[in-house]
DNA sequence: CACTGTATGTCAGAATACTGACATGAGTCA
DNA sequence: TGACTCATGTCAGTATTCTGACATACAGTG
């Protein structure tokens, strides 16, 4: 139909259709984190440290798919509105910890059910198998893209 | 094991893994398209005016999933390269419909090849019966968070 | 016919993320 | 020890996208 030499059929690309999923997740995650004056960013960020703290600012961009310098900026407001503490000295080289304070955890906890009721209704539609075949499928996009994509 | 009341864990959330998934993608994309000096948002812009010509302003930016502003911009640029035309008087109403010029198919068909190589080394580790699955599950999740997400 | 509601195209300002660039610290190797 | 390489944190400028706002055009309703 609209395979005529040129294109790529917008209703059967993958590609196509991921970059549609993932805007819709973004649009419908920005909805329910902005009640909260946060956004996606910020919240993928105090997701990380939550779960891993002691990131540094490196660790924590390339985990979020964002830029050193973005991640930069975010954690200086972070720490400004007293969700994130940084050392002043680096312990060993330029590296500085980030880690979330009890302020932050708060924060994560509430954001956390306003994301947890997002993905639940993104969800809604699979069953438990297709969810596992999900994150098996999207994992293995992610490796395959990964693969010659971060060494250039 | 990260699911100690707070946050969602990292690697099992269908919600992140997908954005992952997709700046992985956005990233593959962006990197192909940049010898050709072309932007994601372009490509898929032109991509749609190929399979659906005459599209809106609007109805593209709803199409490619960005405001109907930047889309604007877009199109003004893409025009002003000669990759699109717009009657500069409305035939009906206000709306001005779009139409790929031979350059832009041009454009596009060169485009296509990048992408498609893209789209082919993502989907590199899927079997036909996974990559059906993927589709499948994708159009569900778009649907699941469509609903209630364009209508506030 | 007039009025309301919806949708569109467009302009302007703000927010966000990116690339480029620099200095600093750690590790490696001659 | 000294030079070199690599990763990091940070500053600056640029680019892209978003939200807010306005005027206009069509459809429906009294």
């Amino acid at each position: 139909m609209s395979q005529e030499g040129v294109g790529v059929d917008v209703d059967t690309s993958v590609g196509l259709l991921l970059k549609q999923a993932s805007s819709a997740l973004r649009s419908a995650m920005d909805a329910a984190l902005r009640p909260l004056g946060m956004s996606v960013t910020h919240y993928a960020c105090l997701e990380q440290l939550a779960q891993r703290p002691g990131l540094s600012n490196s660790e924590l961009a390339r985990a979020t798919f964002v830029s050193r310098q973005s991640m930069n900026v975010l954690l200086q407001s972070l720490e400004h509105d007293g969700y994130v503490t940084r050392p002043s000295e680096a312990p060993v080289g330029k590296v500085l910890p980030a880690r979330l304070t009890a302020a932050g955890r708060r924060e994560l906890a509430t954001a956390t059910v306003a994301v947890r009721a997002v993905e639940r209704r993104m969800l809604s539609n699979l069953t438990d198998q297709e969810e596992t075949a999900a994150r098996r499928i999207l994992w293995s996009l992610i490796a395959s893209l990964g693969r010659s994509t971060e060494t250039p």
